[in-house]
RNA sequence: GUGCCUGUAGCAUAGUUGGCCUAAUGCGCCGGGUUGUGGUUCCGGAGAUCGUGGGUUCGAAUCCCAUCAGGCACCCCA
């Protein structure tokens, strides 16, 4: 039997063109958010199980976690998220770090799952966090630089939508308003996330069985109805309108479109699956309609460091995964052409791959990136190698070039040639490189 | 994890009421058209046990079972 050339299921290789794209939308990632002042961490890809139990408690999250036993009988999983990792290594140091704390860090992680497309079983995830800022201006902040992100992306603005709601107001909503049992709270709470999926009158006839009959007397299904059909916070139903998580909401909202973010928009269906966002969250949903979909998001969440047993500290987060985002890219022919590194593929005439050792070496200490063909095919056959490898360059040496160290650089687009000294060619080199650039 | 769909050379496809299939076509790839220059054209060539394993049959790419991988929906939503 012969070994299978695939890679593990639901998991991907990076073969160099694939590789630069992920190079490409790492490092504008990485670009915007130091702009923000945030530093990079990152953590072992293990960790204890008992961080994700702790987390939820749940059984379900368990199930797509890759975990195992060690040797020394540790239970032991590989990351799915990096929330709980960062949030343990804030808790370790709580005492020494200068707050506000913002960090970022791009991990690698997986979960057992069955893939489908923009779902793999393992990807890489920008997570971006602040810590120790309990005002609305930590939110702000972190809705801020995922817009600015998607800019840097050259994304416009109806391309995609911030959508943002409270769960501070869900809960409020759930247990003041509607006052449901926390039980009838969660199955609330997980019927609206799916409300987009099922039709309206599906919709309205599972919550109408949720409620008890002494729970609808004060029209409390209508009420809900009414709140989850709201499109700005203006329209929201008697006291809820000037409760104070929406008026935090409000004040968010006037940030962002003072900041020049103008497509978001409130939406009371907005959940979120994490049982552990406390207050805003948010999420940035592709406009396109081939591509309809929640791309990434994040909120507050000020519980988790305390699961560390150890004083709360009020965090604000998001993450934003390569997959979902490569996807917008792709859809919205957002990726820019991404050739190698390589400067100039080398074309030798002849035999002089000895004699040409310094100049190779002379070209090299000035900084440009050259692949030596050392084929000794004939030039046409390595000037197509350099144009199948996307080289912008040919640099031709043959003894002619050795002998008066004038050499052939030609410019593969568009057919060109000139003949200089090493000097000159390796401006000529950084010149284009600069320009690429831009 | 559940249901449904798909799987033919590197890529895209044809062929699927079982037998003219010793599997075809396009692109790509390799070599050549006289010795230092590509992307056109011409000539030639390599490359597939039809995802894998098993079964039915005189005979299977075509039917059945299993398995692997991908896709869609559910679940879940990093």
């Amino acid at each position: 039997m012969s070994l299978s050339t695939q890679p593990y299921k639901g998991a991907r290789d990076f073969y160099p063109e694939d590789k630069r794209i992920q190079k490409y939308m790492f490092s504008t990632m990485r670009k915007v958010v130091e702009k923000f002042g945030y530093e990079e961490y990152d953590a072992p890809i293990l960790e204890p199980l008992d961080i994700y139990r702790a987390k939820t408690g749940d059984e379900i999250v368990n199930e797509q976690v890759y975990s195992f036993v060690d040797r020394g009988d540790r239970e032991v999983a590989i990351r799915p998220e990096m929330t709980p990792t960062v949030s343990r290594m804030v808790a370790g140091r709580r005492q020494e770090l200068a707050y506000p704390v913002r960090w970022y860090s791009i991990p690698n992680l997986w979960r057992y799952e069955r893939p489908q497309r923009g779902r793999l079983r393992e990807h890489w995830q920008l997570n971006v966090d602040i810590f120790g800022v309990n005002g609305i201006e930590a939110d702000h902040e972190i809705i801020t630089a995922a817009d600015s992100i998607m800019q840097a992306f050259k994304a416009k603005r109806s391309m995609y939508t911030i959508k943002i709601n409270s769960r501070q107001l869900m809960n409020t909503l759930f247990t003041d308003y509607l006052k449901l049992d926390p039980t009838q709270a969660a199955t609330m709470a997980g019927l609206i996330d799916r409300m987009h999926k099922m039709d309206y009158a599906e919709f309205t006839a599972t919550v109408d069985a949720l409620f008890q009959p002494h729970q609808r007397e004060g029209g409390e299904p209508e009420l809900l109805m009414e709140f989850l059909n709201v499109k700005t916070v203006n329209d929201l139903p008697g006291e809820l309108r000037v409760h104070p998580s929406v008026l935090e909401l409000q004040v968010l909202m006037d940030l962002l479109a003072k900041a020049g973010v103008t497509n978001f928009e409130f939406d009371p269906t907005l959940m979120r699956g994490f049982a552990y966002y406390t207050d805003i969250v948010f999420e940035v949903f592709d406009t396109h309609p081939e591509n309809n979909r929640s791309m990434f998001g994040g909120g507050r969440y000020d519980g988790l460091v305390g699961l560390f047993g150890v004083e709360p500290i009020a965090t604000a987060g998001f993450g934003m995964g390569d997959v979902t985002l490569q996807n917008f890219l792709e859809t919205h022919e957002l990726l820019p052409p991404l050739p190698p590194e390589t400067d100039a593929y080398v074309i030798l005439i002849g035999d002089v791959y000895e004699g040409a050792q310094p100049v190779f070496r002379q070209f090299r200490d000035l900084g440009v990136k050259l692949a030596i063909d050392t084929t000794g095919r004939k030039p046409d056959k390595q000037i197509k190698t350099a144009v199948k490898k996307n080289i912008h360059y040919a640099l031709f040496i043959g003894e002619k070039e050795l002998d008066d160290e004038q050499y052939v650089l030609k410019n593969l687009m568009t057919g060109t040639d000139e003949r200089h000294g090493v000097e000159r060619t390796v401006s000529l080199i950084k010149d284009y490189r600069r320009k690429k650039k831009k």
